[in-house]
RNA sequence: GGACGGGUGGGUGAGUGGCUAAAACCAGCAGACUGUAAAUCUGCCGCUCCUUGCGGGCUACGGAGGUUCGAAUCCUCCCCCGUCCA
């Protein structure tokens, strides 16, 4: 890593950023580190609810990155004790707590995930279940002892939910509390998160205090707005592009968002330099450069940094074949099937899963949207005649392409 | 513990004995138009069976019973949520 003046680090830090709080405590702490050669301990804490992360996870991971790369300690602690409670952040109604047994599942495969975009070498790995799991019940109720339930509902989503008479269950309250203690077994300089985790953050620094320790900065990290273009991106609205789904998914699905959420997705999940993002702004609004042009140009970049320069081109042409050009896909996944008795079209899409039910099949079919080696299939009777090898490309709905081989 | 209000399809929410697989809106899906964008328009939107028909069967309005020819709607008990009181 090269040695940077703590002004460059503070300006490298800055970028995307929403908040941080407080700005003078940051480059107070650049200083000191710079001056004594400790690098600041810097944390994300993730509840390990969902098996796998999205885009939208990955806006907060890349600036825990951005301290990795200036030499300072990035810690990902995984709050697999936290889960269990499950954050009220932003959440209308009280979630269902997580077993151990999924919060383990998930932490394996989220963590996996994570070493796509931080250096495995470098990142101190850390469970809140450590020190939290093990925490006295009396150790539990002084913790609780340093906050006042006033200002505990004074969060947005426990106001809200209170005017619209739902229900706020009392181990919701701990949350925020229990999450401090991350940050003062951690002795932490530094806290990211994503803006609706402000709260949390905020009350992060009063128990660091209570605890005898400097409070840590907290740094916020704009939300990321997922596909239809309004709500934050999340796996439960299923507006959400996963980082290890298949390049030619993503690719579609970044086409798909809006025009005016492209530059959003530039912002923060791009390494482009804000005056890079600038300009290409100011060529789309004057017709220099095609709106779908500087969205490819988006989908290639995201994709190339999670699964390679190669696949993102290849993902890119095979875009342009099918939907620009209008032909069958390259590739499409192969399905191979034993010669049988011949089968209802309705049958065989819902045994390849292309549909949910037999009625959404038949629905499928006579709305148009099912094709056979680009022909249109309106007939609810067709068979599909599976009595000698053959091949075709079978089409169901917008995206979804099969390869069928009979054998 | 008491009084009162509430629990309807993925979401919001109408419906107080048959005309209700359940209004309306949102979300979703398909088609048209496009740049697989957005917007717009049209249609669909519980499951299942077939002879694909304004067809048959099954399941559905917190849960379990009951009244009735017939219940989301009435009764009983239970569970859950909220408000106020203690």
């Amino acid at each position: 890593m090269i040695k940077r003046t703590v002004q460059e680090q503070l300006t490298y830090l800055k970028k995307g950023v929403a908040e941080i709080i407080r700005e003078d405590e940051l480059k107070a702490k650049l200083e000191k580190s710079a001056r004594t050669g400790k690098p600041l301990r810097v944390y994300l804490g993730v509840d390990p609810t969902a098996p796998d992360i999205h885009l939208g996870h990955t806006v907060v991971i890349h600036k825990l990155k951005h301290f990795q790369m200036l030499g300072h300690t990035a810690i990902f602690l995984i709050g697999d004790f936290s889960a269990m409670i499950g954050d009220p952040t932003g959440v209308s109604e009280t979630r269902p707590p997580l077993t151990r047994q999924q919060v383990e599942q998930n932490a394996k495969t989220y963590l996996d995930q994570v070493y796509k975009i931080l250096d495995r070498e470098k990142t101190e790995v850390r469970y809140n279940s450590e020190w939290l799991g093990k925490m006295p019940s009396y150790d539990v109720v002084r913790l609780c002892g340093h906050y006042r339930l006033a200002r505990m509902l004074e969060r947005e989503d426990f106001r809200s939910r209170l005017d619209k008479n739902q229900p706020i269950s009392v181990h919701e309250l701990l949350y925020p509390l229990l999450t401090a203690y991350d940050a003062v077994a951690l002795e932490s300089d530094v806290e990211i998160g994503a803006t609706e985790q402000k709260f949390n953050m905020l009350v992060h620094r009063d128990i660091q205090r209570e605890y005898g320790q400097s409070s840590q900065v907290a740094l916020t990290m704009p939300i990321l707005v997922g596909l239809d273009g309004e709500r934050k991106m999340s796996k439960s609205l299923g507006n959400y592009i996963g980082i290890t789904e298949a390049p030619r998914e993503m690719f579609g699905k970044l086409m798909s968002i809006s025009d005016e959420l492209m530059w959003s997705y530039y912002e923060l999940l791009t390494d482009f330099a804000w005056p890079v993002i600038i300009r290409l702004r100011e060529e789309v609004r004057t017709g220099v450069l095609h709106p779908m042009d500087a969205k490819m140009q988006l989908a290639h970049n995201i994709i190339a940094g999670f699964h390679g320069e190669e696949a993102a081109k290849k993902a890119a042409d095979e875009f342009r074949r099918v939907f620009r050009e209008r032909q069958a896909p390259a590739e499409a996944p192969r399905r191979n099937f034993r010669r049988g008795q011949p089968k209802r079209l309705a049958a065989l899409l819902l045994e390849l899963k292309l549909v949910p039910s037999r009625s959404e099949a038949e629905r499928l079919i006579k709305q148009g949207g099912v094709e056979i080696d680009g022909q249109r299939v309106e007939d609810v009777k067709r068979e599909i005649d599976l009595s000698k090898p053959a091949e075709f490309l079978l089409r169901a709905g917008k995206k979804k392409f099969l390869r069928i081989v009979i054998e």
